[in-house]
RNA sequence: GCGCCCGUAGCUCAGUUGGAUAGAGCACCGGAUUUCUAAUCCGGAUGUCGCAGGUUCGAGUCCUGCCGGGCGCGCCA
């Protein structure tokens, strides 16, 4: 049971009871009722609004409503208090006997404490990544990789039916200078001297193998043929081998996706004509004259006749083009197209994960899916801002042209899996982040991946050993749920408990926002009450977890602990965190 | 010139979608270790929430205008 959630519809029954006794109007709006933990626990367990957001409504002042209200909410079960503060927020107590249950939510729900069903099964489609295929990934792709993914799991968590995409951008001319940066690996594979990669191709030594793969299929078939004969089965064959190194590159990082969608794949199945139609049908598309764009104007600028799509209809700036001067489809008319798609297959809602400098592609993405949708589906699109290297206090310089980006390989391979994904969501999205490889390395509070990982092994260690010490102590979870509970009684027990309490309306809240990194503060708060509650065993030995000579306390604080461990397993599953048993 | 994002303690950042006296960590000082893993914990203080208005019972949060920083701005992808 969410607490929060319990109290809130007895505010409304109550209040209902009080609409009844003609003390207040009936059939108000409580959309803005709010039932949360106040800010300052000595205020009490919830707080409400109530009398506050009534007011109106009512046309009584807040006071006269708190008062009668306060005194009915004193009289439910499981309230030891109401209490009227500052302008007319209740502030309510609950029993120690209501958080004990609590508890017994947490170890009948194990590792799934927090499953929500607030999506109802909705099918939502995430995307994320959609590196371009020419080359291994690097650490500019890293966050927006882990934010996508765990905000997939997130999502998975609340009920949502969730598609993790990826779209392959496998039609550009970049794809065509990688097939001739393959060609030229694959002379060289030949035997050929082929000197420096020539300008505007790819140097890196990953596409040396993918030459030498076509010299040991192919032989010499391809040596001496024009560029227009050879150039479709390189770029298709290079492809291919750049999304397997992606995919092998995400695996690193615990990454799968269910859906790799080709770019190249609307262009040859008539994908681009039948988006392009659907917002020709709805007559949003005509031919017109673009302004030059403000600022600094390119030389060779000339007004022509373009073909375009009215997105100023639906909030973007201007009108967007989707033909090229020589007839082709442009980069957003496929997207026109790929979104199409992804409502065809059923996705009402879509997660669009961008870097930040895809920023002001943003307005014209989610006018394409208003219009396309008649306004009934939505786009959300999250922007990741940029990640600074840091070692040793200095900042990792990287240059395209030098070619010494980091690869995402290289990050798994220093610091860990584990440890990346869980520092990747260190921030908000829309927040730089330094990723500082001393604390990544550290064994120590610094690094807030050990910090939890630790909690949760402290937490199998004492297990461990009662089942050495005590092996009549019975302690597995359909155990532990039965003990009496009453033996928690140490208020930074019951305040652990109240913190558990909250995990549902965390994650709920958190997959609301689209802001996976709010699980990773949560699971820190909780790991450092943990340790806390730890230590105050060191100072009073009453309070330890084993207690030899006094079993059912010993068996209720073993329930309380492996309950943090459950909410723990919970919280580190969304990231994708294995919960270490030791360390 | 325009659009989007950001501006909170000395530093790095949270801030429960509008709630009460704005919070953590780092750094600095002091304390706890015959341990259920001290790889931890406890105590100590600092704020013009960039500036100025507005909306209302109530603003770090919403609106407007400035200031400062980042990103982007024709058919590239």
């Amino acid at each position: 049971m969410d607490p929060y959630a319990y109290i809130r519809e007895q505010i409304i029954a109550s209040v209902g009871a009080l609409a009844d006794a003609g003390i207040v109007p009936s059939n108000m709006d409580f959309a803005n009722l709010a039932v949360e933990a106040p800010r300052d626990p000595s205020h009490g367990d919830v707080a409400t609004n109530a009398a506050l957001v009534l007011t109106k409504q009512a046309g009584m002042k807040p006071r006269d409503i708190a008062a009668p209200l306060a005194e009915r909410l004193a009289g439910l079960e499981h309230v030891t208090a109401a209490d009227i503060a500052g302008p007319g927020f209740i502030n309510l107590r609950l029993s120690d006997d209501f958080w004990r249950a609590r508890l017994g939510d947490v170890l009948a729900a194990g590792p799934g404490y927090g499953d929500s069903t607030q999506a109802n099964g909705a099918k939502i489609n995430v995307e994320y990544v959609s590196a371009n295929p020419t080359g291994p990934l690097h650490v500019g792709h890293v966050r927006g990789a882990v934010y996508g993914d765990v905000l997939a799991n997130l999502l998975s968590k609340v009920g949502y039916d969730v598609c993790k995409e990826y779209y392959i951008n496998d039609a550009g001319s970049q794809v065509d200078e990688l097939a001739r940066s393959v060609h030229l690996r694959y002379r060289e594979a030949l035997g050929e001297d082929i000197g420096a990669m020539p300008e505007g191709l790819y140097p890196g030594d990953y596409l040396i193998p993918v030459g030498q793969a076509i010299a040991a299929r192919d032989g010499d078939d391809w040596l001496n043929r024009a560029e227009t004969e050879w150039l479709a089965e390189f770029r298709s064959f290079s492809v291919d081998a750049m999304m397997d190194l992606v995919r092998a590159d995400l695996a690193s990082l615990g990454i799968e996706q269910d859906v790799f969608f080709s770019e190249e794949g609307l262009h040859n199945e008539g994908g681009i004509t039948s988006g392009v139609d659907s917002l020709a049908g709805k007559g949003l598309i005509y031919t017109g004259v673009l302004e030059p764009p403000k600022g600094k104007t390119p030389e060779d600028w000339e007004p022509r006749p373009q073909t375009l799509f009215k997105a100023s209809e639906f909030g973007d700036d201007v009108d967007r083009p989707l033909k090229k001067s020589d007839g082709a489809w442009t980069y957003f008319a496929a997207d026109v197209a790929y979104h199409h798609d992804k409502l065809q297959r059923g996705y009402l809602q879509m997660v669009d994960v961008l870097g930040a400098d895809h920023g002001g592609y943003v307005k014209r993405l989610k006018a394409v899916v208003k219009a396309l949708s008649d306004d009934q589906g939505s786009l959300d699109v999250r922007l990741c801002q940029m990640v600074r290297l840091l070692r040793g206090g200095e900042v990792v310089v990287m240059s395209k042209r030098a070619g010494n980006f980091v690869t995402l390989r290289e990050l798994v391979e220093e610091v860990g899996r584990d440890v990346v994904r869980f520092m990747m969501l260190t921030r908000k999205n829309d927040a730089p982040l330094d990723f500082d490889f001393d604390a990544a390395r550290e064994q120590s509070k610094d690094n807030p991946v050990f910090y939890v990982q630790y909690a949760h092994a402290r937490i199998c260690s004492v297990l461990r050993r009662v089942a050495d010490e005590l092996p009549e102590l019975a302690v597995e979870p359909e155990n532990l749920a039965g003990a009496d509970l009453a033996r928690l009684t140490d208020s930074a027990e019951i305040d652990l408990i109240k913190q558990m309490a909250a995990w549902p309306r965390a994650v709920e809240a958190a997959a609301q926002a689209r802001e996976p990194h709010r699980i990773a503060f949560y699971l820190n708060e909780l790991a450092s009450s943990f340790h806390a509650l730890w230590n105050k065993g060191n100072a009073e030995p009453n309070l330890r977890f084993i207690m030899a000579a006094d079993q059912p306390t010993t068996q209720a604080r073993l329930a309380l602990i492996k309950g943090v461990a459950f909410v723990l397993a919970s919280g580190l599953a969304i990231i994708g965190v294995e919960p270490a048993e030791t360390m």
